[in-house]
DNA sequence: TGTACATCAGTGAACGCGCGTTCACTGATGTAC
DNA sequence: TGTACATCAGTGAACGCGCGTTCACTGATGTAC
């Protein structure tokens, strides 16, 4: 039984969960080191008995933040197949899903300023989520006529960027942008749309 | 001739100025008022005979940003006219080349964590960029038969995301995450293929 | 099982820093006569 | 044109605050014998 007495027990963890309530609640900003100690019941000083500071905290938070997104791609995909076109468009659900249940770890991974090279695990982390996204559009797009088809880092670029425009400017509390369709339907029609105009959906449906 | 002697001349817009490199250079949360202040040669009680505080300078800023960008999307709109497709394309290449042109502003609009609606001006003037948005897809929306004819604040909704999209993650420094392809390209072909997905450009070209 | 001891996680006090903000002031500017 | 004066933009010193970080320490834990 671990958090009692005088040796916390799972220090670190808890200053990583503790730093992710701050930064969804707060921004990234917001987010201070000397509070995320308190949360965890504990002197700032305790903080770097297992960070080297407060960026690698913030690192540390994200780093778990793009596994669990890889993951969670990684398992989309899978059950898409074996339609390529269904796998598609569920990692770009995926997305959004993960963008709306781990709101602390989105912000930490894409709004906190941290650079993903700062740290080869954090690097290579986010490379295989990006790669499975990539993946699925490589698969996808051997479904045009060669001459005709676009590189797939193209593709997976469109589908990465719409995902997270609507994550920034519909799914989160961004004040007096109230979104006029739940997020979830804007991405659903856009990707749609999109895949209608590569041809790989019925024109009419 | 001002900018002489005791009294400043145009300190206001100056500390706008000044505050604008600093977001561009630093990032939301790097701009302080003092350093903005010193930048603007001047001490940072000064700052306090022409706005109420630190958040009311950011907010003047993201106001002359948004006047901006709205008087830029207006511009773009008018110059495809009067195809109501060139303008559409038109205004979605002006939002990146606002966000490219004016990274000052545009950080201070959409990442500063400023409220849309703590001040009515700025409320009305974030709104009159929308609406060119949404004037342009309404328009295009009617080139398409109605019965098929989704909502045009979807539209434009798709658009704004997309764009927004490719601003974050590939039209700046965002370290690590490197371009495949030019923001604008990106932007370009992707709005292209949602065109074609709605039948409002030839499939083949 | 009991004792001695090394380890090391967390303490608590202290630090220097820059921040936003306030306040009484000063002195340049522009206007009235 | 020259003088008196009101205005008010900017000064400079001071404030309290919370921050990240350091350091010598303490005392709980687990291991060796």
């Amino acid at each position: 039984m671990p958090k009692r007495g005088y040796h916390h027990g799972n220090l670190r963890q808890a200053l990583v969960d503790a730093a992710l309530k701050l930064i969804e609640a707060r921004g990234p900003s917001g987010f201070t080191l000397s509070e995320a100690a308190k949360q965890a019941g504990v002197t700032p000083a305790a903080v770097y008995r297992h960070f080297e500071g407060r960026e690698d905290l913030i690192a540390e938070a994200a780093l778990q933040g793009f596994d669990i997104f890889a993951d969670l791609m990684e398992y989309a995909y899978d059950s898409g197949q074996p339609s390529d076109l269904a796998s598609f468009e569920a990692t770009g659900r995926a997305y959004l899903a993960f963008a709306r249940k781990y709101p602390g770890h989105y912000v930490a991974m894409f709004e906190s300023g941290i650079s993903i090279n700062r740290n080869p695990e954090l690097a290579a982390s986010s490379k295989r989520a990006l790669n499975v996204l990539e993946r699925a559009a490589e698969r996808l797009s051997e479904h045009i006529p060669p001459e005709k088809r676009p590189p797939p880092q193209m593709f997976s670029a469109h589908i990465w960027a719409l995902s997270h425009g609507v994550v920034e400017l519909y799914a989160r509390g961004n004040p007096g942008t109230k979104s006029p369709f739940p997020p979830e339907d804007l991405l659903e029609t856009g990707v749609g749309i999109y895949l209608r105009g590569l041809g790989l959906v019925a024109p009419d449906e």
